[in-house]
RNA sequence: GCUCGGGUGGCGGAAUCGGUAGACGCGCACGUUUGAGGGGCGUGUGGUUAACUCCGUGCGGGUUCGAGUCCCGCCCCGAGCACCA
């Protein structure tokens, strides 16, 4: 083996044998309650990663960053004493899948599997830590059977107006327990992409394109399952507080849910020359302008134009609205100018009897609110440049207090004026007064606006989850739960049938459920199988429920103790790591169908993931985002191939910060890989025959000397706290430190290298384990037999680390001038005299006055003198 | 425009209850080992200077004995949102 190939540790030998030998001998199993092994002592640990979909292309070398974290933090926790709960599984169902299966005429089932192979063997290669006995695979019918158990528990509840949870529908005493399902049919305006031959949710339309393949995407009206997520709204929003996830998601997430307080008023409109009045409500966040208002705006798609406006301008607002409805959504937000047309109606604002201009502009959106304002253009910037554009009235009621400075518009806050009973109020009294008299009045009310919509649940796609619903006399109806898993038929023409009607419709047997009803032909939007994977890997095999109560408890609510989170620990996953794209949907899709489970009784936290960590995008080695048409995509299995998995899996985590946007590099996996190649020639040397033997150099009776025991215990207590705080660049570079140390020592002692070897066994599992079993076999005393993965952390020893002489800076004048020496316990008053009597100081003081001494003991003296 | 990140050597990055700026790694240079290449090992490496010095954490102020770190005002880069009333 001294062949031109030859690596600087046998890595190809020895990684292959370690994962083999833990896949036979289960090695991270993780047993849950009940089982025989299971330890109820332990506290657990929940290490979630975000499961991938399983691409045709195979792994990349983003994937194994935030594995890696997760794998490190589970692999140090398992030897800290925990119960560990560390899964792997596949979002398999998708679009991607169906367009390959489209174009290649082969069953995605069956491109499904070899993508899962495929990724499978990738994973392992990288000697990931995972109980695969819990792999999940949203697919599998023994899994999407609870995904369509957990569809029945939506569509049998109802949000209970006064508790705001959900419950049974059963417990709903009203008429129509389909109007307020959780889970319910609509006749909504919808995102259809003729492309993909489906709608899409508003989240998978970017910029009027479908997210996927970038397709055109039409607004029409169609009839759509939806979830009401908007009764969780306020849930939603409020219970992020406590939970332990980046801000800047957490307030994407706030974003996206979009609540706004204010009041609805009620405007009569009409035709000036008519008694004749339509009510028409507005919502404002800013009621206290009401008496500001100079005209109204009804969105050009709003019920009410066509009957307001006046035969004058008839003809002008028709041309509008058709101009505005052929505009997508991107066209109509870029505008550079706000356009208009006035309706010739006219609308009395109820709280002084005036008359204004109705206008229709489509800078006012069908979609949100009422679909109509109040125009306050002396306050608002968007009614200001509107009315200025148009010539329109302006009135002043706000001022800006003292300290603020007004320049054209102000939207600020202040005390009104012009207001008659409002005159001499701040904004948040005027606001609240207002809406007290519009109530009194019965003109209007406090309201609660949210961008967040429902949630369109239903895509026109063949490889997807069926609905277990069947309809009958025009009504849905849900399967019994024993009917599930809902099968799709097998069709071998799965294409889109190119118009609303899914691909579902071609397999006629199938839609025949009975003689009187069909089958539902939508199938759910690939979300659906994550929003509760996290809870399947509890119990995973489970055929009786989507989780045992047991099982649940144990893993998402605390089991016994936690780590260092207690304190604003609130259950759920311990670590959640994954990428930003997921920041609103599919957070935001698990947290409500988490709660409505809560609600439900099904599971016992509130919420699903306690901490959650973004890891950062890998760039090219040329700085930019890697794709294929750039050429800079690094393959993680020709990584593995030149330097080994270990040295992948340090090098992604030496990069810097998990966090942080960072390039590959190359040279630097070089780097990683030399310092694993010092480690093992720590451990190891080369005899005469070009063979592996350990090292002359260890010893089981040497004792470390005081610095290197230091460096040592340094070194533990740096990786310990370091990997908690996911800090594993500055862990790695302290390993790095400590393995400089012992290998630059005659004697090295085993008991120091298995040290060494145990706070690295999580980082590069294969080398250490090789390294610790040839310890094991010289020195069994030393290096007690068995895989360091199962064996207990290191434990530091403080006096190690304090040292009798320590070094202190000196400063004149806050420069750095001389550093002595001085006994650990030096006190004040000897931290200054040796500082004072510096041949430095003395140099740098000469002819000038000693005004202060300022001395931090066993740190630093900082002379002042002038 | 708004929100969230972030600006530190040639490069990736360390160090923020204010206290030696540049840990660790890459690169580079020199030395050593080797028949040579590769690899290994060792030393050095912010700028400036012969040296002493002086200057250095995006820019400008401020607080302090002392500021990469705190405060005020800007600039630049990245990500997200974007007429949400």
């Amino acid at each position: 083996m001294s062949s031109e190939t030859r690596k600087a540790f046998p890595f190809p030998d020895f990684e292959p044998r370690w994962q083999a030998r833990w896949e036979t001998e289960k090695t991270y199993r993780a047993p849950n309650p009940g089982d025989p092994e299971f330890d109820a002592s332990k506290p657990k640990f929940y290490a979630l990663d975000m499961f991938p979909y399983p691409s045709g292309d195979g792994l990349h070398v983003g994937h194994p960053e935030g594995y890696t974290a997760t794998d490190i933090i589970s692999r140090a926790r398992r030897k800290q004493g925990f119960n560990v709960l560390h899964p792997m599984g596949w979002d398999a169902f998708g679009l991607p899948a169906e367009q390959y299966a489209i174009k290649t005429g082969q069953h995605p089932r069956v491109t499904t599997e070899r993508n899962v192979a495929r990724f499978t063997g990738q994973l392992k290669r990288l000697g990931f830590a995972y109980d695969w006995d819990r792999e999940v695979n949203t697919t599998d019918p023994g899994y999407f059977k609870w995904t369509q158990w957990i569809f029945l528990q939506i569509y049998n509840s109802w949000c209970h107006p006064v508790t705001g949870r959900a419950e049974p529908i059963s417990s709903y005493t009203g008429p129509d327990p389909d109007s307020v399902r959780l889970a319910y049919v609509a006749e909504v305006p919808v995102n259809w992409c003729p492309g993909l031959g489906t709608v899409l949710a508003n989240e998978e339309v970017i910029d009027g394109k479908s997210e996927v393949g970038g397709f055109p995407v039409e607004r029409r009206p169609m009839k759509q399952w939806m979830l009401r997520i908007t009764a969780f709204a306020d849930r939603l929003a409020d219970e992020l507080e406590p939970l332990d996830w980046p801000a800047g998601i957490k307030a994407r997430q706030r974003d996206w849910i979009g609540r706004s307080e204010g009041a609805e008023v009620v405007f009569q409109t009409g035709r000036a020359d008519s008694n004749e009045r339509t009510p028409v409500t507005v919502f404002t966040t800013r009621p206290d302008t009401l008496f500001g208002a100079t005209y109204m705006v009804l969105a050009p798609e709003h019920p009410l134009v066509a009957s307001i406006t006046t035969p004058a301008q008839r003809a002008a607002v028709e041309a509008y609205q058709k101009e505005t409805s052929s505009k997508s959504d991107l066209d109509r937000g870029v505008a550079k100018t706000k356009s208009g047309v006035d309706t010739g109606a006219i609308a009395i604002n109820p709280v002084n009897g005036e008359a204004i201009p109705v206008w229709i502009a489509d800078y006012v959106m069908m979609g949100y609110g009422t679909g109509a304002i109040m125009a306050v253009p002396a306050h608002d910037e968007r009614d200001s440049e509107f009315a200025a554009q148009f010539g329109l009235a302006v009135r002043e009621v706000v001022v800006p207090t003292a300290t603020e400075t007004s320049s054209g518009c102000f939207a600020g806050e202040g005390v009104a004026v012009n207001s008659s009973f409002l005159n001499g109020l701040a904004t948040a009294e005027a606001k609240s007064k207002i809406t007290a008299w519009l109530e009194e009045k019965g003109l209007g009310q406090k309201t609660v606006n949210y961008k967040l919509r429902d949630w369109l649940f239903a895509r026109q796609r063949y490889w997807g989850e069926p609905f277990p619903i069947v309809w009958e006399n025009g009504k849905h109806r849900a399967l019994d739960e024993t009917e599930l898993p809902v099968l799709p038929p097998s069709l071998d023409d799965f294409k889109p049938t190119g118009t609303p009607e899914p691909p579902l419709s071609k397999a006629t047997d199938w839609v025949r459920y009975s003689e009187t009803a069909t089958r539902e032909l939508n199938t759910m939007p690939q979300w659906a199988g994550s929003c509760w994977y996290y809870l399947r890997y509890c119990d995973a095999r489970n055929p009786q429920r989507f989780v045992s109560r047991e099982a649940e408890r144990y893993w998402m609510s605390g089991g016994s103790q936690r780590p260092e989170t207690d304190a604003t620990s609130r259950g759920g996953v311990d670590l959640y790591v994954g990428g930003t794209e997921h920041a609103v949907l599919h957070l935001l899709y698990a947290r409500f169908w988490h709660k409505v489970l809560f609600d439900l009784g099904h599971v016992s936290t509130s919420e699903p993931f306690h901490k959650l960590v973004n890891q950062g995008l890998i760039l090219g080695e040329d700085g930019q985002k890697m794709s294929k048409s750039r050429g800079n995509v690094v393959n993680p299995d020709s990584v593995i191939e030149e330097f080994g998995a270990d040295s992948l899996r340090l090098f992604e985590m030496f990069m810097g910060p998990l966090e942080q946007v960072k390039p590959w590099s190359t040279k630097g996996v070089e780097g990683v890989y030399r310092f694993l190649g010092r480690v093992w020639r720590l451990v190891m040397t080369e005899n005469q025959e070009g063979e592996w033997e350990p090292s002359s150099k260890l010893s089981a009776t040497a004792e470390l000397a005081s610095k290197p025991r230091k460096v040592l215990h340094e070194t533990i207590k740096k990786v310990t706290e370091d990997i908690s705080s996911l800090s594993f660049n500055t862990a790695i570079a302290q390993m790095m430190v400590c393995t400089n140390e012992l290998t630059g020592l005659e004697a090295r002692p085993v008991t120091a290298v298995a040290t060494l070897l145990h706070l690295l066994n999580p980082f590069a599992p294969h080398l250490t384990e090789e390294l610790y079993e040839r310890l094991t076999a010289s020195w069994p005393e030393a290096a007690p037999a068995g895989q360091l993965a199962l064996q207990p952390w290191p434990q530091w020893d403080e006096s190690a680390l304090i040292e009798s002489e320590v070094e202190v800076v000196v400063q004149v004048n806050g420069k750095l001038r001389d550093r002595i020496t001085m006994a650990a316990d030096a006190d004040h008053a000897a931290h200054e005299a040796a500082a004072l009597a510096s041949p430095k100081v003395l140099e740098h003081t000469a002819g000038q006055t000693i005004r202060k001494v300022i001395v931090i003991p066993r740190k630093l003296v900082n002379i002042v003198a002038n």
